[in-house]
RNA sequence: GGAGAGAUGGCUGAGUGGUCGAAAGCUGGUGACUCGAAAUCACUUGUGGGUUUAUAGCUCACCGGGGGUUCGAAUCCCCCUCUCUCCGCCA
């Protein structure tokens, strides 16, 4: 969340910020600020009153002991009484409502961040690798690996209804290699791989922004109050919550393979055929926890991180800024990979990669004790290593042969042994 | 699921109604000693909020979470969560 104490020091600050994404957010600063004001003036109150109480009833322990009679005391004590929790009842329920407003309100955004509306503002900064040509009439993933009998997606449905998938023999080792070599990238390059639990309570999910307001993306088991993880970015971040860390256990990097549930409440329509789009699908996903100082290094480290998959598989992709319309609740700053899919002629997105700054932090109360002893909220930032079901997309699309194969990746020939699939 | 034990500051661990925000030890910090270090000694070392120019002072809250009793609760009562041990079940 934002600092309470921003918006109270420089409340125009944060409207300017905010109003990038959306001009209605704006309207509940000033709600927040009356809250607060309201929630101080009461807290000095109730403070005023519970310290006349403490004092008097200290005097009752010595008048006591002395043997004298603290009858007068008492009675004016239960006078304040009702007072007292009259007030705390009041403050509670300011507190309650305006941590629920500010729970809900997005991350500022920074300053290097193009102003935009949609997706159609996002900026190309960089372009990878020529998109291959094709002597023949290619297929998309979908058609290809159903004739070959790689994915059975009717199957899937009867089981489990509409965007989930069955991946068999070939195509669920390549999915298997995939991770594996993913993970492998990422310790190499400093990583702690992290096997972390795929249910979650609400308080983590609060922690990095998925709650309170995106309840209908996930999946929910009502009877233990548990949900299933969107992405494995919930579980990481969260295993730093509530600690106190030391400056040099900075910066941390952890690396998460698992499979990410999200209902796609809202995606009605939208990529209906194939591997794009599924209620659930694997990914490695990548977490740094930073000093505040270096984030924005390790956020260009992280999408380095990200991009060196792309490469090694030789796939063609490009890299996006975000726009101020289009980036995500919790980021300040977040680049989009997106591969090229040949089928549908276009490039789409396989990595997001944030700076969340503290945001999260301040949520999952995580933090560090700087040099003069002082506790300060880290840095969170998230990225996929790649969303691996797009990652099985854009490698059986771009290395297909006119005779509806799949070509093997040079760096996955230590996984799988084949050349052809 | 059944039976029992427990949850206290960065850690270990005292504390069963009043001067306890909490003994003691460890860790960390500062200083003394030393050429320097170790050892030793002295002092010091929780978090959040309110007020404030203030990392000063004053003040409030916090001893797993929530509620209650009381003038007063770490301490008594109720509920919940979690951990541990044993039994049962089970990948």
């Amino acid at each position: 969340m934002i600092s309470i104490e921003l918006i109270r020091k420089n409340p125009d600050y944060v409207k300017e910020n905010l109003s990038k994404r959306d001009q209605i957010l704006s309207y509940k600063i000033d709600d927040i600020l009356q809250l607060d004001e309201e929630r101080r003036q009461k807290i000095k109150n109730l403070e005023e009153l519970r310290a006349v109480r403490n004092a008097k009833s200290k005097e009752i322990g010595l008048f006591k002991k002395q043997g004298q009679d603290t009858s007068l005391l008492e009675e004016e004590i239960r006078n304040l009484k009702d007072q007292i929790s009259e007030l705390e009842d009041v403050v509670a329920r300011i507190e309650r409502y305006m941590n629920d407003l500010i729970l809900r309100i997005p991350n500022l955004i920074h300053e290097s961040v193009p102003f935009g509306v949609n997706e159609h503002d996002n900026i190309e900064i960089k372009r990878y690798r020529d998109i291959p040509k094709f002597d023949f009439e290619i297929k998309d993933h979908s058609d290809l690996c159903v004739s070959r009998g790689f994915i059975d997606f009717d199957k899937a449905s009867e089981i489990s209804g509409g965007r989930f998938s069955i991946l068999r023999g070939p195509l669920a080792k390549l999915e298997r290699a995939l991770t594996n070599f993913m993970l492998d990238i990422n310790m190499k390059n400093g990583y702690e791989e992290i096997s972390p639990p795929h249910l979650v309570k609400d308080i983590a999910l609060i922690g990095t922004g998925q709650l309170p307001k995106f309840k209908e993306e996930l999946y929910f088991i009502q009877e233990d109050g548990l949900y299933l993880i969107p992405t494995a970015e919930v579980p990481l971040v969260n295993v730093y919550r509530d600690s106190i860390l030391k400056e040099d256990e900075l910066p941390i990097y952890l690396t998460a393979y698992t499979p990410c549930y999200r209902r796609e409440a809202g995606s009605h329509g939208k990529d209906i055929k194939g591997l794009i789009r599924q209620h659930q699908f694997d990914k490695v996903e990548l977490v740094k926890i930073t000093h505040p100082d270096s984030s924005y290094d390790e956020l260009e480290k992280l999408l380095n991180n990200a991009e060196e998959i792309l490469q090694l598989l030789e796939l063609p992709y490009r890299v996006m800024v975000l726009c101020s319309g289009d980036i995500g609740f919790s980021a300040s700053k977040t680049y989009d990979i997106e591969v090229w899919i040949p089928s549908q002629d276009k490039y789409r997105e396989i990595s997001s990669c944030s700076n969340c700054e503290d945001f999260q932090a301040r949520r999952a109360n995580i933090r560090f004790k700087d040099e003069t002893g002082k506790n300060r909220f880290v840095h969170t930032l998230n990225g996929s290593s790649l969303a691996v079901g797009r990652t099985l997309v854009a490698i059986v699309e771009n290395y297909q042969t006119k005779d509806g194969k799949i070509r093997i990746p040079k760096v996955l020939k230590e996984y799988i042994k084949e050349e052809y699939i």
